[in-house]
DNA sequence: CTGCTAGCATA
DNA sequence: GTATGCTAGCAGA
């Protein structure tokens, strides 16, 4: 008996913007941003071409790719407002549409696009005459909206996600089987869509409903019997007619007309899948600049061996960098793995032979914590080759019948590899990983690369993690830590999850991250200002490393004062402000104050908030503080209920009990300028401003006998200013040594240096930050207090005074807009992605962030680069002298009291010689027995 | 328990 | 006007 013919329905529509967003910014030609993007073309073969490739489709007898057409259909004319919060596509992608259709025919498949019918109803109608004749049918689409058609002989795969639908698998994933997927739609609506559903009923809800009542029609019938809100809202959908547009909304029409765009319906005849056209296939990957598909093309039997060379992926390959990549694209969940379970002395013998081999091996650690320098170390995996890993299982518990090597004699014997820097290592975000195996008296030696950080320097503005790093350059999806632990209360250790699962999610883990390398790798080693600031990034890691485990000593005594002192005030505070008010409230509460301040006391409303209500802010309060008294205590309190809820009271519980030091986490791949950024706690932060906010800073101390220095750089970005910008006055008053601002006020205000007042030299100040950050005349206008025109005024004379600063500026802008990003002096590159997108509004601010991303972020190269010459030279000359803090301008060092001298000697020199700029660059350092006498 | 807003600390 | 992270309150689970 054979089987039955397929037909292979693939949603078109489903797949564009998952793979235009899955895809880098490619282009025909490549790294000419002017050319045609293509990145959503390639990714639509590649996802074909796995199709071609997965069992279950390869070799479907009909095969049609459906595409949404252009224009309104008919559920516009039932419900004006369906999709109203889609966004309109981008114009990136609305180019690609047309080559899109044009290569799908090239390849062999049938394109239906059929204005005023959405794909899906296409879908739902060839889906069900398909399978009236005895067809089986297999439609391909990420949409879960299409679930409702699913029945025995109507199964629905996503391609992407390897996500299966069938009748058992749609009753799994949304608790109703297919035959109830409309009424469970209907109730819960579809915020994409804009299509209503009842207010407040979600998933849970629905599903309970129908499963109560066994249908809509029966949940309607007795809709009088439900209690509470839920009830009064589906009483209300149904009254209104909402709940019976959402059905008529959310249902496929089955029945469409597509005679005029499939004229042999119903026969299937016209849907046969066809040969590809290779000639003109050829001319289409040539005109696009896919070389790869090309010349696979050209000799297709090297598709039909060696499936382990290259990353099994669907919107992976880079033509220039893995020419194997696409030749053997098939679905990521199609490709063959070998992940083994280390559990005797022989295999993890046989594994210890590898990676001593091995070119390159990448390691991964399963831990019971997210906190690095808390974590328990549970498990190793590694991989040398793509396809095959291993996971060493060391610290799984409770489960019966564990079978694990001793950590402490599988650590002993990988210690000697670990630590020697002759053994080439690969990781994912490896900080992590070293600090885990630090805890366990291991100093990893011999990381050569991280993919997070490949990942931040190729595309600054997407997300770093192994999974997202996975899906969008090898298409691989695999289990989340979630589907092993679950998560909330609920959620387990790692050490409680069953070995073989355990062991398949850690080997992936490794398993991906060679992959994900063998991807990014190249186009990094292709730019050499890419590679220069990835090679910064990597020494950046390892002096964070050492950072964070210093880690600083807290005076856990000096903020429990402190933070009583202000708990003092606080109370004070809040009794007299009830008394002004006439009642208590709560001060902390943005929307009692407002009803206290405009409601009963009838205040002015001064501004309001993005999402409208009354603000209460800072400016505000400032406004109000002039006419009434109110205001004034709130802004006190305010002020000192921030220090003592985010620092007094908090840091003390955030040092470890051993030691009495914190140990914040530097996020290196955060900030899309470069620079760092600091949480748990965030030391880059601490109040500095006021008297009692620097306080705070007296609870930073150095142990008996140690004293801390501070050392930052003077003047970072405006000296970073001036040598972008060349301009000559800017130049000169830095090489002359003057104090900026006042330089500044003296050409503004057209006054000798020595005749700058001091309100005079205050304007500069603002009017030179003002630049770094992109300022229009509007917004120095609001910090200086002064009219919009007057402002513009200050502007232009300054601008007529340094005429290379307003050159740059406008270059800057020009630049961004025309390559989509800007550069750092030393390469580092800052994508923009709304620069020509977006509508005045946010275009403003895009353009404000490239003037001011190209300074902001050589300030952060230079302070990497310092940090790295500073920790070389303290590991080389003097292993006591800790650095322990950096904020973005300046290094914060725990020494000896004797070395005080030798550390104002060394390290402003080092500092300042990091780069040589069109500016000298000058570094400060003060020395004191806390961080606040440091300054 | 989770996600959002308002507000505010730093460079 | 640039770039971050953290807290409290609040609303919907």
């Amino acid at each position: 008996m054979t089987n039955p013919p397929t037909l292979l329905l693939v949603d078109g529509s489903s797949y564009l913007y998952r793979a235009y967003h899955a895809m880098p910014d490619l282009r025909a030609v490549p790294g000419d941003p002017s050319s045609p993007a293509t990145g959503a073309i390639r990714g639509m073969v590649n996802m074909l071409q796995a199709l071609d490739k997965t069992p279950e489709t390869a070799q479907a007898a009909y095969a049609v790719c459906v595409f949404d057409a252009s224009g309104p259909t008919f559920r516009d004319d039932w419900y004006p407002e369906y999709k109203a919060n889609r966004s309109p596509m981008p114009d990136d992608l609305r180019s690609q549409i047309d080559p899109i259709h044009e290569v799908v025919r090239l390849l062999g498949w049938k394109v239906l696009s059929v204005p005023g019918v959405e794909a899906d109803d296409v879908i739902a109608t060839l889906a069900r005459i398909a399978a009236s004749q005895g067809v089986q049918v297999v439609v391909s689409s990420g949409d879960k909206d299409l679930s409702q058609l699913v029945d025995e002989r109507i199964t629905i795969i996503d391609t992407m996600s390897g996500k299966r639908r069938d009748v058992a698998g749609v009753e799994q994933e949304f608790g109703v089987p297919p035959a109830l997927m409309v009424d469970y739609q209907a109730l819960v609506g579809d915020a994409v869509d804009n299509v209503p559903g009842v207010a407040k009923v979600g998933p849970k809800t629905a599903v309970k409903w129908l499963h109560e009542f066994g249908s809509l029609d029966g949940l309607i019938a007795q809709a009088d019997s439900i209690k509470g809100v839920a009830g009064n809202n589906l009483r209300e959908a149904i009254a209104s007619g909402q709940l019976a547009l959402s059905r008529k909304l959310v249902t496929m029409q089955a029945d469409c007309d597509l005679t005029a765009y499939a004229p042999g319906l119903p026969d299937l005849a016209d849907l046969q899948k066809q040969e590809l056209d290779a000639q003109n296939l050829r001319h289409f990957y040539d005109k696009y600049g896919f070389k790869g598909l090309a010349r696979a093309l050209a000799a297709p039997e090297k598709e039909a061996k060696a499936p382990d060379n290259g990353s099994g992926d669907l919107f992976s390959s880079f033509d220039s960098d893995d020419a194997a990549s696409t030749e053997v694209a098939v679905a990521a969940q199609q490709r063959e793995v070998a992940y083994h379970c280390i559990q005797t002395q022989a295999q993890l013998d046989e594994w210890l032979v590898k990676i001593d081999a091995a070119e390159l091996t990448a390691i991964d650690t399963e831990t019971d914590s997210l906190n690095a320098l808390q974590a328990q170390l549970i498990g190793i995996s590694l991989s040398v080759q793509p396809g095959e890993a291993a996971y060493i299982p060391l610290g799984h518990e409770g489960i019966e019948g564990v079978q694990q090597l001793p950590l402490a004699d599988v650590l002993a014997r990988l210690k000697p590899w670990l630590e020697d820097a002759g053994k080439p290592k690969l990781g994912q975000h490896i900080k992590y990983d070293q600090h885990v195996l630090a805890n366990q008296g291991i100093t990893v030696r011999g990381y050569r690369h991280d993919t997070m950080l490949q990942s931040y320097v190729l595309e600054v503005h997407r997300p770093h993690s192994l999974e997202s790093l996975a899906l969008r350059h090898t298409g691989r999806t695999g289990l989340s830590y979630e589907d092993l632990c679950g998560k909330g209360k609920n959620q387990i250790s790692f050490a409680q999850v069953p070995l073989d699962k355990a062991c398949a999610y850690a080997c992936e883990d490794a398993d991906q991250t060679l992959d994900v390398h063998r991807v990014l790798w190249p186009q990094i080693q292709a730019q050499a200002g890419l590679l220069h600031i990835y090679q910064l990034e990597m020494q950046t890691s390892e002096a964070l490393f050492r950072m964070e485990r210093n880690g600083v000593a807290i005076d856990a005594q000096e903020l429990a004062r402190q933070s009583n002192d202000l708990g003092t005030r606080i109370v004070a505070l809040e009794q007299a402000a009830y008394e002004l008010a006439g009642q208590p409230f709560n001060l902390s509460s943005p929307k009692q104050l407002g009803e206290i301040f405009f409601d009963k006391l009838g205040l002015p409303v001064v501004k309001k908030t993005p999402s409208g209500a009354r603000s209460t802010d800072e400016e505000v309060l400032e406004k109000l503080a002039q006419d009434y008294p109110l205001p004034a205590k709130l802004l006190e309190h305010r002020s000192l209920s921030k220090l003592k809820n985010t620092y007094t009271d908090k840091l003390a519980h955030m040092a470890l009990p051993r030691t009495g030091r914190v140990h914040t986490h530097y996020a290196q791949a955060v900030a899309v300028t470069g620079r760092l950024s600091s949480n748990e706690p965030n030391l880059q932060n601490i109040p500095v401003r006021t008297p009692e906010g620097r306080r705070i800073r007296q609870a930073f101390i150095a142990p008996p006998g140690r004293v801390i220095a501070s050392a930052d750089y003077s003047q970072i970005e405006l000296r970073i200013m001036a040598h972008l910008s060349g301009d000559e006055a800017l130049l000169r008053a830095f090489h002359d040594g003057l104090d900026v601002h006042r330089a500044t006020a003296a050409e503004v205000f057209g006054v000798a240096l020595d005749q700058v007042s001091s309100e005079q030299r205050r304007f500069a100040k603002v009017i030179n930050f003002g630049l770094i950050y992109g300022m229009s005349s509007y917004g120095l206008a609001k910090t200086l207090g002064i009219d919009n025109s007057a402002a513009a005024a200050y502007i232009d004379r300054y601008f007529q005074r340094y005429p290379g600063v307003k050159r740059y500026m406008d270059d800057t802008v020009a630049l961004a807009h025309k390559q989509k990003y800007v550069e750092t002096v030393f390469g580092r590159r800052l994508q923009l992605p709304d620069i020509n997108g977006g509508s005045g509004p946010r275009k403003k601010a895009a353009e404000r962030a490239a003037i001011n991303a190209p300074m902001q972020g050589t300030a952060a190269d230079l302070i990497k680069k310092a940090m790295v010459a500073v920790q070389q030279r303290l590991d080389a000359v003097q292993p006591d002298v800790l650095l322990i803090m950096q904020v973005h301008d300046e290094l914060v060092f725990e020494l000896p009291a004797d070395k005080a001298d030798w550390l104002r000697q060394e390290v402003p020199a080092l500092m300042a010689g990091v780069a040589a700029l069109k500016v000298p660059l000058l570094a400060e350092v003060g020395v004191g027995a806390n961080w606040e006498q440091a300054h």
